[in-house]
DNA sequence: ACTATTTGTTCACCGGTTGAATTATTTGGC
DNA sequence: GCCAAATAATTCAACCGGTGAACAAATAGT
């Protein structure tokens, strides 16, 4: 009835699992609350005893994974409440990402704030995937350094890259950085590890670049949606799913290839080797060239567009116009499909969305059937430029939020 | 950081979910495992103590969920284990399907073994909700006095509808039924009672035909995929997507609508408003007017288009080619969306399936980005044409295997 | 100062898992 | 045929961790 292939010893809910279980509870609410709750509170919000809390809490704070802050500004009567943060001096997560055009290293504390923060430019088309990496690794130990005199211990890294990434972390293509199965962690190992090492965690997440800015605006949490599709238009169009507050990465990794819907089935030929794919509709390539321009760096050309097309010049409106048309027929589709109700505009999209999203809108409205019961929302991004690598950082951090024990069992 | 509206107090793990817990690990297992496992395998491959695992087993058996089967064929030295299996006089789940030409309805016991069943054909288009409401009342509680004869408690039901399906059971929309906002579980609060209930546990579903189909499929396990879509052909086209062994719902229980996914954006008009969807591509109506045939109910035209393209006739199979296209384009945007490597064809789709999938592998082929890592795989579902019932008995099952803690208090 | 109120801790109790010892039941060697 | 080895399942004291109630701490209002 199920694969008889399947050894897993896992799933068993043993004594200590009890306690495991409670710590990531208690820490992913004090992570989620909008102001330091009290022991009080979340005993209350979470149906456990005051008593349980208490001594969970003493474990996170012992860990260094929570502080208690002294006074909460008080209301009514009673022994004024202490409130529960998340520690700014514990571990902290650093993020990685590869572009085009860019690299950008950050690091984020267990709060989500950054707590480091470097981009790069470059063209880094003609330069070889040990070159990069080896840059990415130079910026990576500035940033431990910077981290660590912040009194920050590095938990884990998570490296973002245009392209199909594999399970265990080979980018098996990146077309528009010129990678074909570029064995990411093995290049890394002649060099010295990035980051610290937390027993049970990864050290190192290599992930495709979409998936982990989706994860980022997940985090930023502006909107509060646990479901929605981030479209981020660089070179190619690479999307992130998120379903139920986590990313869905597909059976191998693979999900999200948007730019390879079909609109236009028996259009303009792509790279992929298929018609009328979406990404000669919408790619930046394809918007430069309907608007009459030749394009330079991704970041730059979006920001040109803008300026044009705020000045109303003709063919920048056609050609946004159009892109958006595109865009709108492939994300009513997935809309269709998956039932989602929030579209958030990223990378080089989100400067451009004043334009993009009326056209998205109307194809929204004139394809998806739920439309009348399940508005919805197509949005900009929060997040800028560097969405990728703020993602992949707070993707570790939230997984020492999600098993605070593997924390709390290298730290003593 | 996320919705500050979640009252919700849930997640806490107190000491008495431990056993809940492991109660639904090992029935689980039980259920899944291909032979009957003795509690020594059990407790090897979950971890658990031999202790722990025969305390829990005997739970499971004094609820009448478990059996002990005597002697297992025994090989090498040792005290004989004795095997355990899913009983087939415990709870059981009902299944109803409501569609354009046919009503359903089964029962399946714990194991999944199909122990009543009954078709009732009959155009239902001019037949009014309430009535065809009262008809299957009236099959449900044929169903329930042939299961209780045979020592089974029906423990709750689903309905499968072709249709939009809210999460409080209203059939929003069901255009090929002509059903618009049709309130079941308030039509069917006339009539006494279908099942017996269990607390905890939903009395009554309602959901997506191809929703159910799905999971009917991803339970009789044939190919073992975890992770798969499933069309169904029937005068719509729906799907229904499994994820990490789980069905997707979406946000608002929506998804699936790959029927209205654009194929040929400046195409034919389609019912939803929307141009070149794929259902006046692909939609049994499509095919036979492509086949110059005229319909009358969609299983009987499914043989009748197998029987023709069978014999070669022209017509036929260049309707099937461009019907198979068509899907092949829509299918091949699902899968570079959400990378699944197994595509089921189900209801009409199934006995056509020798004609379709040719064109629609073509179409994987060529558009599928991932498809040199990740090869697709096409095939016909197994269930047949009351696929839909059966994956609603079983989902009735399936929620007691996953939370037998819920019988369990009912059967004291 | 006294009471009401809310927070947080302490402690005896209890459910549930653990691990080792014990019993049960078979095969295989002598 | 009898005994040792092997495997399955149960029993029981110990322990871990959550529970609930009592208690101590800290504040507002009178």
């Amino acid at each position: 009835m199920s694969n008889p292939a399947d050894p897993a010893p896992v799933g068993a809910v043993r004594q200590a699992s009890l306690r495991e279980l409670n710590l990531a509870l208690l820490l992913g609410r004090i992570a989620a609350a909008p102001r330091p709750p009290s022991r009080a509170e979340l005993a209350t919000a979470t149906g456990l005893t005051r008593a349980t809390v208490s001594a969970v809490v003493d474990d996170l704070i012992g860990g260094g994974l929570v502080t208690e802050v002294d006074p909460a500004p008080r209301t009514g009567a009673g022994r004024p409440a202490r409130g529960l943060l998340l520690a700014g001096h514990g571990p902290a997560g650093l993020g990685l990402e590869i572009n085009v055009d860019y690299l950008a290293v950050c690091v984020l504390d267990l709060a989500g704030t950054v707590r480091h923060r470097t981009v790069h430019r470059a063209d880094l088309r003609p330069v070889s995937p040990a070159e990069i990496l080896a840059r990415v690794v130079d910026l990576a130990r500035q940033a431990r350094v910077d981290a660590e005199a912040q009194g920050l211990t590095l938990a884990g890294a998570a490296l973002a890259v245009p392209g199909l990434v594999d399970a265990d972390g080979v980018v098996r293509l990146a077309p528009n950085l010129g990678w074909r199965e570029v064995d990411v962690p093995a290049l890394l190992a002649a060099h010295p590890p990035l980051t610290g090492t937390v027993p049970g965690l990864p050290a190192l997440v290599v992930e495709n670049e979409a998936n982990l800015a989706a994860l980022g605006e997940l985090h930023t949490g502006e909107t509060g949606a646990t479901d929605f599709l981030y479209v981020s238009g660089e070179v190619g169009i690479g999307a992130g799913i998120v379903l139920d507050g986590a990313l869905y990465r597909g059976a191998r990794g693979f999900s999200g290839e948007i730019g390879h819907l079909p609109v236009y089935p028996e259009g303009r030929p792509c790279r992929c080797g298929g018609r009328g794919c979406l990404e000669p509709y919408a790619g930046q390539e394809a918007i430069l060239t309907a608007a009459g321009l030749t394009g330079a760096d991704v970041a730059g050309d979006a920001v040109r567009l803008a300026r044009l097309a705020a000045g109303g010049e003709p063919a920048t409106l056609a050609a946004l116009a159009g892109a958006g048309t595109a865009l709108g027929v492939a994300v009513a589709g997935v809309v269709n499909l998956l039932d989602l109700h929030t579209v958030v505009l990223g990378g080089g999209y989100a400067p451009l969305a004043e334009w993009l999203i009326p056209p998205v809108a109307t194809e929204l409205s004139r394809r998806v059937l739920a439309a009348p019961w399940s508005p919805v929302t197509v949005r900009p991004a929060v997040l800028g430029g560097d969405a990728a690598a703020i993602g992949a950082a707070g993707s570790v951090v939230r997984r020492v939020i999600a098993r605070p024990t593997a924390w709390l069992a290298r730290a003593g």
